[in-house]
RNA sequence: GCUGGUAUCGUCUAAUGGUUAGGACAGAUGGUUCUCAUCCAUCAAAUCGGAGUUCGAUUCUCCGUACCAGUACCA
């Protein structure tokens, strides 16, 4: 019976200005959830209309973000597989840049329809009224001191302020009665008095069209079925609407969404901690865990599952269940499902992963096998928040650490503990080391598993009568440096992984000569 | 200031005109363990305030309050 509905279509439509911020990723991935769970389409739109604020390589990064969190624009912008950035659809440009034309027919068309006017005040003037307006506690608004100048008075102004060498602005001539509604499907109607709008600049100086000029156009010309963006752009959405109406053009649905906060509940900023997407993923955040914490923020299911694919997240997504208010972006939440992601990895998988982080922390991976690097990760995959742990994590599987103040730490500690409760002390340990040392001297090399040498230590304790931690403590400290935790683990792994018998022996000998 | 929006554990959230207001993260405790982590179990933790409607309100209405956003030739 729906035959005649429109056919989705949604857009995401930042603007090149640097980083991407992890907002701008929530909001893209709703608007792209939402396309796709409707099979219709999802558009990438650059709106490179502020030249000021133009970053070069903002385009490139942005889509090599979106294509590693799997956010694929099915139009406009994207990234090829040899990560080339490409253009593709019917409805374009994609880039406002190379829209000017059209934006300045529509202006025309809109001051020939008295629905906007030339605006000829200079900066100066429009400051000064700020300024005036302000100190009354009046709302700062343009007085439309250009809005009904007669065509003479036009052509002499522009021929003024031509001889000046400015140009001049258009604005919106916002009707001066009425009420503008919004039918926001997610937060339902909201209406605003005509006489609180602005008259809004649409067409800037430098013949470039402001955002609400803009946005208005391309989201007709694009058949965009469905405005998804955040709360900030309601105040200006009923500016919209009346534009849409001057065109007499049909308005699409707006879908505002709500913000994501800093922990003190304003607007989600750098100031406050990391937002920038590419951050996350350098530190090792998984993608996938990345969009899966992302889209609980302000959506949720309605029931307990909190873990989703991509796919997953396309079939349950509906805008009817986003919320109105704001989320915090708590990292606490994030570093969980990022662990949670990582331990259900496949070692392989993980290791692949990992390399990119060893070799940051100064590991030549090369020099080690697959195999070697698999076992060190299986040690550490339930332990990891973030990739990036790695390093600082695993270092004395490839170096000998430099952990002789970590030895007198622990010596020291010993000593303290010893005094106490009648501990172990440091001189215990060294006498336990210097037995296991001489122990290991007389190992096969082949016999240095996992389990034989489980098999090893627990005897050598149950033998002489020991506790489990007056010999495993010194072991893993001297092992790898280690004076406490959070750190390391089953002592027989780190042996059996691959240290190597001269090796575990040198490093025993040294923690001798240290205790 | 003006306009608009929002309000459930510290955080993300579920539910309901009658419930012990549920789950998850974080926190605490216990178990497992040589430490940490994992895993399991347990505990603690919330309906912003006031009126009204109602037999009954956290839920509906109104009024407050707090917070947030917008208020550019930025988006």
């Amino acid at each position: 019976m729906n035959q005649t509905t429109k056919k989705i279509r949604t857009r995401f439509a930042p603007s090149p200005t640097g980083y991407v911020h992890i907002g701008n990723i929530r909001t893209a991935l709703f608007g792209y959830l939402f396309a796709k769970h409707n099979n219709g389409t999802f558009i990438l739109r650059i709106e490179d209309t502020d030249r000021a604020r133009l970053v070069e390589g903002a385009v490139d990064n942005l889509l090599r973000v979106m294509k590693t969190l799997g956010i694929v624009p099915d139009e406009g912008f994207y990234l090829d597989k040899n990560d080339q950035v490409k253009e593709r659809g019917e409805l374009g440009p994609y880039l406002q840049s190379e829209r000017l034309q059209l934006y300045q027919k529509h202006v025309l068309e809109l001051i020939e329809k008295g629905r906007a006017y030339y605006c000829f005040c200079s900066e100066q003037r429009l400051d000064e009224l700020r300024k005036e307006q302000t100190a009354l506690k009046k709302p700062p608004m343009y007085d439309r001191h250009c809005r009904n100048l007669t065509k003479e008075q036009v052509q002499l102004e522009m021929e003024k302020c031509r001889s000046e060498g400015r140009n001049p602005v258009v604005r919106q001539a916002i009707p001066e009665q009425g009420q503008t509604v919004i039918n926001d499907l997610i937060y339902g109607d909201i209406s605003y008095d005509n006489s609180l709008l602005d008259d809004q600049v649409l067409l800037k100086s430098d013949g470039f069209p402001t955002y609400h000029l803009a946005v208005v156009v391309d989201d007709h010309y694009m058949e965009i079925s469905h405005v998804t963006r955040t709360e900030e752009w309601i105040p200006s959405t009923p500016k919209h609407i009346l534009l849409y109406k001057a065109f007499g053009w049909e308005a699409p649905k707006f879908a505002h969404m709500p913000l994501l906060l800093n922990p003190d509940k304003s607007k989600l900023s750098k100031r406050q901690g990391d937002v920038a997407t590419e951050d996350f993923l350098k530190k090792g955040y998984l993608p996938q865990a990345l969009i899966n914490f992302v889209a609980f923020l302000g959506w949720n299911p309605k029931t307990e599952q909190e873990i989703f694919t991509m796919d997953e997240l396309i079939k349950e997504f509906d805008l009817i269940n986003v919320h109105k208010s704001g989320a915090i972006f708590d990292i606490n939440k994030l570093d969980w499902i990022n662990g949670l992601y990582i331990r259900n990895m496949e070692v392989g998988e993980l290791v692949k992963d990992l390399i990119p982080y060893w070799r940051q922390a100064g590991v030549d991976t090369e020099k080690y096998t697959e195999k070697y690097l698999e076992s060190i990760a299986l040690l550490e995959r339930e332990r990891l928040k973030k990739l990036s742990e790695i390093g600082d994590r695993t270092h004395y599987f490839f170096a000998r650490p430099e952990y002789e103040a970590a030895l007198l730490v622990w010596k020291k500690r010993k000593s303290a503990e010893a005094s106490g409760e009648g501990g172990s002390d440091a001189a215990d340990a060294k006498t336990k080391l210097t037995m296991l040392a001489g122990l290991f001297e007389t190992l096969n090399e082949t016999r240095l598993t996992k389990e034989d040498l489980e098999e090893i230590i627990k005897n050598f304790i149950d033998e002489h009568h020991f506790d489990n931690g007056s010999v495993l403590w010194p072991l893993r400290v001297a092992l790898t440096g280690l004076e406490k935790s959070p750190g390391p683990f089953e002592v027989a792994s780190t042996l059996a992984i691959g240290l190597g018998k001269t090796e575990i022996i040198k490093r025993l000998k040294i923690a001798v000569e240290k205790l």
